[in-house]
DNA sequence: TCTTCGGGGGAGGCGCGGTTCACCCTCGCG
DNA sequence: CGCGAGGGTGAACCGCGCCTCCCCCGAAGA
């Protein structure tokens, strides 16, 4: 079953000790292959593209917002995205989801249930973490941008002011207003600057 | 790792052929233990509570309704509860999710998967097949029974007439009647009678 | 013949989230 | 000072799901 079909994996660039440990696991798989590693937001695109992987594991810090995610996945449909979150909230791994990840670990899960996770979601299987679905079972997510407010969000990363962002949009500056406070809000930051650095750290 | 703390798993009935796949592929792994098999739906109450198994594997086709799923759960909130289906609809995961699940998955798994599965469902993560969660990220369940139509289900199973219903319910017989076509409706069948035999057979 | 059941349609109300817009305030900047 | 940004509040509207009830019909059975 091993060498039929090595599943190829891209790893994003994570805090060193993170990086190691997910490389000395992963290597220890010999059903798992590493294409490229420490690969930085900037690359992703160039190198899911180069090498096509089946799973690419990200690390939510290095998201700058999870409209970086949306885009991701929107250009690279193929290849299953693990996002690896500190302790992400329920929220979040529904808004992942949402966004395209096929899979939500916080760095906290055990090193095995990595590699089960890799096994599932490399054949479109989905993994969350324990409270994650109390609202996948119908219930509201707290957290997650509504369509407007992504739409919002991706005015704000081009760096446009809100009467911009109300002419693109075509509604009022205080619709834009709201909108922002919204994404402000729901992401945790208080200010377009945070916003650009969004959580760079993990 | 194996030897520290293995995992207790019971098996509800399945198919002979699933049963013996299922014992074979879980005996091969050394960290699990199944503590009892082919369990009938009569005795799962007894045997979890006898065994208080760390999961518990049920065979979507051997449940009369999902109602059975949700007092199983709420009966015994400790044991994590893989659904073995079919071909599960994204809505039906959802509402086994809903219902108390910690996982769900296709019977056309790979071996391996279910294993994976395990490990990760014992642990309280949650797994579920390819398209599943298109709701879990925001947008709305297809077939998932509401509270009132939950109720009206759990009164159907009693075996009640509709008049009955009503008064228990304390509504109107056209209300019943109107619960009782969105049961049959999401459910699949046509009348009373198939609902008590619903999906016996898998 | 009468009731019960299954199935179709539709109406009205309610709650909730999303969208839009409005007003208020403080703060920082030029 | 004007202006934009950030923050608070609240109103209004719309759509949707849910719940409740109503009407129609046909089939099956007492």
């Amino acid at each position: 079953m091993e060498a039929t079909d090595p599943i190829t994996i891209l790893l994003s660039r994570f805090e060193d000790l993170v990086s190691a440990g997910l490389r000395s696991l992963i290597g220890a798989d010999g059903s798992l292959r590493i294409v490229a590693a420490d690969v930085g937001l900037d690359q992703l695109h160039a190198l899911i593209a180069e090498h096509a992987p089946r799973v690419t594991i990200l690390n939510f810090g290095a998201l700058r917002t999870p409209a970086d995610l949306r885009r991701l996945h929107a250009a690279h449909p193929k290849t299953q995205i693990i996002v690896l979150a500190n302790r992400p909230s329920p929220g979040e791994c529904s808004q992942l989801l949402a966004l395209g990840a096929t899979a939500c670990l916080g760095k906290d899960v055990q090193g095995r249930d990595v590699l089960n996770a890799i096994h599932l979601a490399s054949r479109g299987l989905h993994v969350l973490p324990h409270s994650s679905p109390a609202h996948a079972g119908g219930s509201l997510l707290p957290d997650v941008l509504t369509p407007r407010e992504a739409d919002v969000l991706d005015q704000l990363q081009l760096g446009r002011s809100n009467g911009e962002i109300a002419v693109a949009l075509c509604v009022s500056v205080e619709t834009v207003r709201t909108h922002a406070r919204s994404v402000f809000r729901k992401l945790g930051v208080h200010s377009r600057r945070e916003l650009s650095g969004l959580s760079r750290a993990g």
